[in-house]
RNA sequence: CGGGGUAUAGCGCAGCCUGGUAGCGCACUUGGUUUGGGACCAAGGUGUCGGGGGUUCGAAUCCCUCUACCCCGACCA
């Protein structure tokens, strides 16, 4: 591709709403444009990646034996009513009408779609297994879209979904996905992670996502250093405290702490860690407010709170005049003694002897506070963030903790959309069955923001091979003046091209710096100098993207030495 | 949706407080000088000052109102 003929739209500057680096050097490497909130463009250059990546997911889902299809954007409220996600899926679902007032949604996700499919097309169980997938534009209308291309309400989603007769075929089926997922990520050129994973909206029993590792990741995963032990946050469990509880040496004690309320400001004031502290969270319960306990220096995790079926799913905090009411206290002063509602505690928290608590009296805290003796024995469950330094839960390793940007996500759905819509096939013995479901997406378009986050230098984007918009920067040196310089690139780009390489020829008539700045700018690999001082000594200059060094290649030899750069 | 902010040329911004008829840098066009790391000189084009309403002789500037966008929170590929 000649420059002259393609629109390098690079920018100088920084527009100023980008806030990420991928956004940023999407934005002036002129890969994408804003249309509006969470809706882009793709401009050539961006388009050229794009493609890159969804041409190796298709190869990769194709090898794996999915069939691809294509399924509309647009979906009647019917099929999702019928579902009974309609109502439970909530304001992402973009809703309208027709002309004829006939209602309509458009798609964040196909569970609906390709269930309504299968049950009139697959009807026996010698055409399963089954496992259809497309690559395909989503539309979820998020709250607050940002990042750029990295949540986008519309976005490129490569969803699957596979039929099974019953839990081993689909087990088989999701560990074939396991596998595809990681080479397809390989394949990309990624640092990655598989997790355990929640399972969110979609619902379903097992689950993991794959995420692009990078600091500036939106998700922590937590896993082992020895073991491997891999899960979101969200999900990690942690470990109850080896050994006894230590006795209790202390009197319970009422202690003035006026204006104290937060851990940190108690546990300065009184001079104790945080760790031997605890907090008392008030929630919302299935019949009233619950309280849930954890040592100080703990995070509450929501995701495995709202899990316990005493506690509100999704986990709402509850209102400070309800406390107000029911303790007579604000937040800063709870605590566990003497608190007439139920209480889930922690288990790092049951384990703590001598503790400092809330009195549930503004300006005072107890201290000394021992389980079984000053309040009942504690119902000791999981209720915290994992932190680095934990036990893996496997027993393996200690844990760390590193950032992610999700990038693909797989699930074993079971019944859940088969049984509400009836998806049935005969099996051998001509009974009906539920069909078994998976499903499997990667966020096509998001790979291209999670690549550059975790490529990149002061000087632009630094595109793994396989996903690069051109493999190699032509630059010639002053081309106008030289015809010498002219005839040998003009050479060189039908040579390159003929060997199949994807060359990126700047026949501009610009200064050398801005070549250099351009091709490093959008992140191309390999790169070609050709200039007077190279041609009196009848050599090349070479550069990978990532080199310290330029080096020298025999301009005989450039053709075999670029070939053997990029395999 | 709750809290905070912004809206002036394609991009980045100044002007607004204290009303007087719009400017800077980059980009763009033309010519020239340059040419191995985002050049320099000269000339040039570019604006419903986010929309609507009001106050005023006069509004980018003051007032009211609407909209869009951005940031923090909850959701997700």
């Amino acid at each position: 591709m000649r420059i002259s003929h393609f629109l390098l739209a690079t920018l100088k500057e920084t527009p100023a709403d980008a806030e990420i680096i991928s956004h940023q050097l999407m934005l002036r490497a002129g890969m994408i444009r804003k249309l509006a909130a969470g809706l882009y463009s793709w401009l050539p250059l961006g388009l050229r990646v794009l493609r890159k990546v969804e041409h190796i997911v298709r190869e990769e889902m194709d090898k794996a034996g999915a069939q691809e299809v294509l399924m509309p954007a647009v979906q009647p409220a019917e099929l999702w009513q019928e579902s009974g996600r309609w109502d439970k899926y909530g304001l992402e679902l973009l809703r309208f009408k027709d002309r004829h007032a006939r209602e309509f949604c458009l798609g964040p996700t196909h569970e609906e779609i390709i269930t309504q499919l299968i049950r009139h097309d697959i009807r026996s169980y010698k055409q399963l297994p089954a496992n259809f997938y497309q690559i395909q534009t989503k539309f979820r209308d998020e709250i607050r879209p940002r990042f750029g291309i990295m949540r986008a309400r519309e976005f490129i989603m490569k969803d699957a979904y596979s039929f099974h007769l019953d839990q081993s075929s689909l087990q088989n089926t999701y560990d074939i996905m396991f596998e595809t997922y990681t080479r397809i990520f390989k394949r990309l050129g990624l640092k990655f992670r598989a997790v355990l994973a929640d399972t969110g909206n979609i619902g379903g029993n097992a689950s993991h996502e794959f995420h692009v590792l990078a600091d500036s990741g939106e998700d922590a995963i937590a896993y082992s250093t020895t073991g491997d032990y891999a899960a979101n946050v969200e999900m990690a469990e942690t470990l109850a405290p080896q050994g006894e509880r230590p006795q209790a040496s202390q009197a319970m004690n009422v202690v003035e702490t006026p204006e104290q309320h937060s851990i940190e400001e108690i546990s300065q004031f009184l001079k104790v860690s945080p760790s031997q502290c605890i907090k008392t969270l008030l929630v919302k319960g299935e019949n009233g407010i619950v309280a849930l306990v954890l040592r100080g220096d703990h995070t509450l995790n929501a995701i495995k709170a709202a899990k316990y079926p005493d506690i509100s799913s999704p986990l709402t905090f509850a209102e400070p005049n309800d406390i107000r009411e029911l303790v007579g206290c604000d937040i800063g002063s709870l605590g566990p003694v003497n608190l007439n509602v139920p209480i889930f505690v922690d288990h790092s928290a049951a384990h703590l002897s001598d503790f400092v608590c809330g009195a549930n009296k503004e300006g005072q805290h107890l201290t000394g506070v021992n389980w079984g003796r000053d309040l009942p024995e504690p119902q000791a469950i999981d209720l915290r963030n994992v932190e680095a330094g934990d036990p893996s839960p496997d027993a393996k390793g200690i844990l760390e903790i590193a950032r992610g940007i999700e990038v693909g996500h797989i699930f074993q759905l079971g019944k859940k959309y088969s049984q509400a819509m009836q998806a049935l096939v005969l099996d051998e013995q001509g009974r009906s069955v539920i069909l078994s479901m998976g499903c499997y997406g990667i966020g096509v378009s998001r790979i291209v923001a999670a690549a550059i986050e975790q490529n990149h230098d002061k000087s632009g984007i630094i595109w793994p091979q396989n996903i690069a918009p051109f493999t190699l920067a032509l630059l010639p040196m002053n081309m106008h003046k030289s015809q010498r310089v002219r005839d040998v690139t003009e050479n060189l780009y039908q040579k390159l091209q003929e060997q199949g390489i994807e060359v990126l020829f700047d026949d501009r008539k610009e200064r050398p710096g801005v070549m250099f700045a351009n091709a490093e700018l959008i992140g191309i690999p390999h790169r070609l100098v050709i200039g007077e001082r190279g041609l009196d000594k009848g050599v090349f200059e070479y550069k990978g993207r990532c080199d310290d060094k330029a080096q020298s290649v025999a301009m005989d030899n450039v053709i075999e030495f670029i070939t053997s750069k990029i395999l």
